[in-house]
DNA sequence: GCTAATTATGTTGATATCAACTTAATTCGT
DNA sequence: ACGAATTAAGTTGATATCAACATAATTAGC
């Protein structure tokens, strides 16, 4: 690698303020890390928040149209299960019309949970909402930026 | 939990369609599997792309500072940078004007991968760019969800 | 200058993320 | 009906993510 063919700082500069793979993920982390935050009185975490959420629903749903809702990995998701079904929080049983699958069911104590963290999502989100109304279209990688 | 104390179905839907914390995840979640997947040739992956970038400077930065350019935990970029330095792609060394710092700084495998990672970034970056054109302010959620 | 507060980082344990490979059940083509 | 292709999940291994706790160096107050 000569210096000649080195990454120049300036299209460094760019991508750092381009990148919306970038803002992206420094957004995830930050919201995640909000939430998580928020959330822990009601002992979940962003992410199993948003997991508990799409299994409240009539008919239980099967682990890839969960994975799929997340934009998850399905064995990501399949590893995520585990820890809320080892605290009761939601039950896994095989699908009787297709052996295959499995549906994904909310026990009592997951929807307790789900309800105790409802007010703070709430008011979480209210937060963040009045930040972003400063923003319009074209600043989605500004409002990234803020949020971060 | 009786069953009037559940979360009703209409506010999942609600969450579903208005959580920024759950848009965000999944766009990150879908961004950094396309540029993982792109990135492959140049054997990076999407954060390892950001992180390497972020020492493409003349003075070595600190553990800290890298930390919060990716607003992503300190420990985290720690156990980021093992597979990284032991690649070869950067080297930690302690700061001589503060012993208690660590200065990170790119070897020349290391702007080599960034250099052969740049074409792929750029052409990944403007297909997605594309898909962004459509949307302006308001519409951040659902640029997001158009990302996912 | 000396002790206390602060700062930069390391370590550990739990969870999250995904690719690659494997297993089992269903569906399709003939 | 039967073998092949497809589909749904599980398993494994590498990496990523963060909180909580610990250590060492610097800085601030007196």
């Amino acid at each position: 690698m000569s210096k000649a063919d080195a990454v120049p700082f300036e299209t460094t500069l760019f991508v750092k303020d381009h990148c919306l793979c970038l803002a992206t993920q420094r957004a995830a982390r930050a919201l995640a890390r909000r939430f998580d935050e928020a959330l822990k009185p009601a002992g979940l975490t962003s992410g199993q928040f948003s997991l508990l959420h799409a299994l409240n629903r009539e008919a239980p749903p099967s682990i890839g149209a969960v994975a799929s809702l997340l934009a998850m990995d399905r064995t990501t998701l399949t590893a995520n299960l585990k820890p809320l079904e080892r605290r009761g929080l939601l039950t896994t049983a095989v699908d009787p019309a297709d052996r295959r699958g499995r549906r994904l069911s909310l026990t009592d104590a997951g929807r307790a949970a789900l309800a105790a963290a409802m007010p703070i999502w709430r008011a979480t989100h209210a937060e963040i909402d009045a930040r972003l109304q400063a923003f319009d279209g074209e600043a989605m990688r500004s409002a990234l930026g803020a949020l971060a």
